[in-house]
DNA sequence: GCGCACAATATTGTATACAATCTGCTGCTT
DNA sequence: AAGCAGCAGATTGTATACAATATTGTGCGC
């Protein structure tokens, strides 16, 4: 019987050292909006909450920049990365292109123990909405469609979608506009439904109106309350 | 008049520190197969080659692992990457995937002084084969769609788009059949034909049977006399 | 002669020290 | 008072030293 879906999901435990864990620790922190979009990252600043010397902070940054959830400036830091209006566009412009056909090879080599992580992935998304962490549940939604891009069985792909996923954390965290209730419970709902009927025409269409709603609940105008970073939305 | 795509095409000089050139050194040289999947890249070895301290040398090092040119084992050291035979189907597949759209957005968006940078590009190409400099041409070739992908205009796909060519650089060191000889020329060619008529339906078409060329020319079966890592093809 | 254990060597991982660069302030000049 | 020069502080970039780990070589026992 599969665990509910905790950090451990996320985090693989210290075998490749602890920079990994401080990565794990950052990602984390940023897909539940602990850290916002613009917070300033200073080397010696982790490196006394963690207890690891800089050059491990460092190794852990160069990651995180590399999967563009903090952006480094040379000389000046690493700050968590703020996508602009038109990157938020096109990043959900290729989930799009992207998400619809994977979740139809999903549905088509569905099997009955990944349903089984899938209904578990909906009922720990439910439970942490019900024991008020929203950032938790944002963080397990976004991982629900990297799950499902994992069952499609092509890694290529799904590294591309995780890190679209992981983009579009950071892109909600910015445009999201508070009146549009993230109510994603019923699309992911939906699909584990088409799933379970092995229904890859169903999944694939319920996906593209599922990342449409979205991208139509978000409020895609210029800097909304930039906090943090200050000057780089003023420079050219 | 645009320069020939030369080096400086890849490298943009000391900007992000030496770090940034050491990875674009050995970039160009796995992507010219200088540098062939499997090689040891030691890290004293190249801090002393190139003159750097150890610390620039990871980190290139490890720039390099995220774009998946190379494999870093903990405790093992860095590897050119070896793509298994299930992973080049898999980028061949993603490529089929993205690029042929990619194309069509690219021929609608063409612009004439791109036309002018894709011909002079080909060019190159053609001057590479001619001056016996096959590494060089292939790579060039690589750098052709990388080019259209830009054209296109979307930087999210095109980052993908990148790092699938690169990827298809090391597919096709290890797997590349002697006797096929790699005639991109026409198929160019006829691309950049369809460009100047902005025919994007055209260019859709042909962008996917020239993938499907590339990847029929592969001869995927595993292990092609891999050279250097050893023990990991014998493993499991 | 073969196989295993242990030591020697080499290579990577981490921490720290020093250098380079940027930021922000002070105080002078106009 | 506004603006610029230059200095002081802080932060990042780089190099080096030390620790941990893996690999290789040697010798002992069988």
């Amino acid at each position: 019987m599969p665990l509910t879906h905790d950090r451990l999901d996320f985090i693989q435990p210290t075998l490749n050292g602890p920079s990994a864990d401080l990565e794990s620790a950052l990602s984390l922190a940023i897909h539940e909006h602990r850290l916002l979009p613009g917070t300033k990252l200073g080397e010696d600043e982790l490196s006394e909450i963690y207890g690891v010397s800089r050059t491990v902070v460092r190794t852990a940054l160069q990651s995180l920049s590399h999967s563009q959830l903090v952006d480094l400036k040379r000389n000046r830091g690493a700050f968590v990365s703020q996508p602009s209006v038109r990157e938020a566009r096109e990043v959900f412009e290729a989930r799009a292109l992207l998400e619809p056909r994977t979740a139809n090879s999903a549905a088509e080599r569905m099997t009955d123990a990944a349903l089984v992580r899938l209904e578990a992935h909906i009922a720990a998304e439910h439970d942490a909405l019900e024991s008020g962490e929203p950032g938790k549940a944002l963080r397990l939604s976004g991982h629900f469609h990297i799950e499902i891009s994992r069952i499609a069985d092509q890694a290529t792909i799904a590294g591309f979608i995780e890190r679209l996923v992981a983009r579009s954390s950071l892109i909600i965290a910015i445009y999201w506009r508070r009146q549009s209730a993230l109510c994603e419970k019923h699309a992911h709902h939906a699909l584990v439904d088409a799933f379970r009927r092995r229904d890859g025409a169903e999944a694939e269409a319920l996906m593209k109106s599922h990342l449409l709603d979205i991208l139509t609940a978000l409020d895609l105008r210029e800097v909304k309350a930039t906090n943090g970073s200050l000057r780089d939305i003023l420079k050219p």
